[in-house]
DNA sequence: GACCAGGCACATC
DNA sequence: GATGTGCATGGT
């Protein structure tokens, strides 16, 4: 890992706020909903998860009381168009359950308190893992905690910050030490990882006008 | 018709 | 502890 990591991070966000400026990611939505997309964006494109989130606000079903009365089976069903559909219906039941079961159905005391221990909390619940813990945490819960997605590594591991097999905590832990704790700047640097990533960092030939193009750089993918 | 998309759990070596 | 595989839809 580079030493000079903590300044560059810093430069790297400056660059791309500047190149394209707030993301306004999850504006206006319920954290319900935050937390329901979370589970089915898992290693699926955004456009299907509307569908999913669509078919639920159609059916007057989002909503935890609701949620926690169907079934799994009628759970997938209507998210069926994110994919995956019988694995994240069984996860939604799961972190339902425990909402109800161990915060009565309170979200904002599920996502409070340390903000390890709310960590560790979502990270025991099946089917949540470390991303999809950090996108509640920050997107639904407000607390200040860095969601390393894929296109986080990739732009790092290409302007060789990272190792290409870094894994995701101690990429986590990165921003953490380099940082201070922000959540409007952690939310903000999230979302515009995942632009310059889609713009220029998926494949070698779009490097032309990166905001990041005259920081240390790998060509390879 | 591959390949990918805002992952995760589980099996296996 | 690292690597491989199933899950499954819709867009490119």
């Amino acid at each position: 890992m580079a030493k000079q990591t903590p300044h560059m991070l810093q430069e790297i966000f400056d660059r791309l706020f500047a190149a394209y400026g707030s993301q306004h990611w999850w504006p206006g939505k319920t954290a319900l909903e935050v937390v329901v997309g979370a589970i089915l964006a898992q290693n699926t494109a955004w456009t299907n998860v509307e569908r999913a989130i669509a078919n639920l606000k159609r059916t007057g079903l989002l909503d935890w009381d609701r949620l926690c009365a169907m079934t799994e089976e009628e759970l997938a069903e209507l998210i069926r168009p994110a994919g995956t559909f019988r694995i994240k219906a069984k996860r939604l039941k799961a972190f339902v359950e425990v909402l109800f079961d161990n915060h009565a159905g309170s979200l904002d005391a599920m996502l409070s308190g340390d903000l390890n221990d709310a960590r560790s909390r979502l990270l025991f619940i099946d089917g949540i893992g470390p991303e999809t813990a950090d996108a509640i945490l920050l997107y639904a819960g407000g607390r200040p905690t860095f969601v390393v997605d894929a296109y986080t590594k990739r732009v790092l591991r290409r302007h060789l910050m990272i190792d290409d097999r870094a894994d995701y905590e101690s990429v986590r832990q990165l921003f953490h030490e380099s940082l201070e704790p922000d959540t409007a700047m952690f939310n903000e640097f999230h979302a515009l990882f995942v632009a310059v990533g889609k713009k220029h960092c998926r494949t070698r030939a779009r490097c032309e006008g990166c905001p990041l193009a005259s920081m240390h750089h790998e060509d390879a993918i």
